[in-house]
DNA sequence: CTCACCAATCTTGTATACAAGATTTCCTTG
DNA sequence: CAAGGAAATCTTGTATACAAGATTGGTGAG
């Protein structure tokens, strides 16, 4: 892995985290002297991150951690909800066996990271493996993959959204039924449950009223 | 629009329309040469083309256009086909005046577009037009936006398939299909018919035949 | 004190010299 | 003549000086 690699890889992480918050700047000069490194590569850096609405780009100005979209957000899970339905559906009843033992692995990975420290980080990886796996096995990890490149705005969405730890077993709970559904195809409310799975509260006023600093206006 | 857009958007059009073939050689200092400026801003447009590969980078080799990437091509198809269906759906019925009036004419303006010279290009700029007012109509311009981020293997596959002109006569009925849908929601096949409308004969050998050349290996 | 204006100092944008790897060419050697 | 290797010449990658716009601070006039 190259150092421009690295560094991108860093901020993303950050970014996505909310350890840099929307709205704070990054200066190429400062981020220079932080990696060491000229300006140049740097810049590749940042443009990337800019076309991946990471930051926002000010000319002349200087780059801005960008704030988070609600619009994205909303368009990104109604996408994740129609798409994961179908592709769900697809796979009911066709689960290999190496399949099931793999999700059934991540169920518990995710269902043991509650409660422990660094928990959400734990949580969210393992979550994302579900789904991505989801994906996988019904060789869509290409679309997975499509719509990683644009989920900043969700991803920090969802961090906000669960930090209360009852949030997270109703999420565990949730995987379950979806792998039931995969299994038996007993859940004739598959559509609703996937549905609610993705969407959670987005409607609710509990990010413009405790975040308020952090959407984009 | 500044210059920099202006020549991305200039090889964007070159690269979807064929003129700069797969396998074209990009080098940075006869593109600046061509543009007279210099390699930096030019090294900021490929970086861009890069991420929506329309070109591959060798590092200290060189960029060349990007191959057509069939899978792409099927994934992409795949991901409109789920989409579209689920918007037309949601929209089949609940079309204002306006709305409708706006796909008519698309569609009198693509139908005229068959049989001028320049044809293909008029009838693929209606095509696209079609499809964009109905995400926009349903609320979904954004996703269209998003899917055209990574739409050019599925862009020249296209092109290379609507060289016969019947092609385009079919594709023309199908529309009128989805509009007496949206306003009568008549046909009950509205999900075979998408599905078909979209996916085409991507599974026939006529590229393999004819465009070897430009198939990614 | 307040407001206006100018200069110093930020920011990113551009041009260019140089570094380093890959390729090609051509000369040497067997 | 053929094959190997070194050097010239491509390529992109990096560092840095300079350009140009935006902001900020201070200073002077009213």
């Amino acid at each position: 892995m190259s150092i421009k690699e690295q560094i991108m890889t860093s901020l993303k992480h950050e970014i996505r985290n909310l350890t840099l918050k929307p709205g704070t700047i990054l200066s190429e000069t400062v981020l220079s002297e932080r990696f060491q490194l000229s300006r140049t590569p740097l810049r590749d850096v940042l443009k990337q991150l800019a076309l991946e609405s990471y930051i926002d780009v000010y000319p002349k100005k200087g780059n801005l951690v960008s704030y988070i979209d609600l619009e994205s957000v909303e368009q990104i899970i109604y996408l994740r909800s129609v798409l994961e339905k179908e592709i769900i559906k697809s796979l009911a009843g066709k689960l290999a066996l190496k399949g099931t033992l793999e999700l059934k692995e991540i169920l518990e990975k995710q269902q043991g990271a509650i409660g422990r420290e660094d928990a959400l980080e734990h949580f969210l990886t393992w979550d994302d493996a579900f789904h991505q796996t989801i994906f996988k096995l019904a060789g869509r990890e290409f679309l997975w993959n499509l719509i990683q490149q644009s989920n900043v705005h969700y991803e920090r969405y969802r961090r906000l959204h669960m930090l209360k730890q009852e949030k997270l077993e109703e999420i565990v709970q949730e995987h379950r039924y979806i792998l039931d559904y995969l299994l038996n195809q007993e859940s004739g409310r598959i559509e609703e449950l996937i549905h609610h799975h993705l969407r959670e509260d987005i409607n609710s006023l509990y990010l413009q009223e405790n975040f308020a600093e952090y959407i984009k206006g």
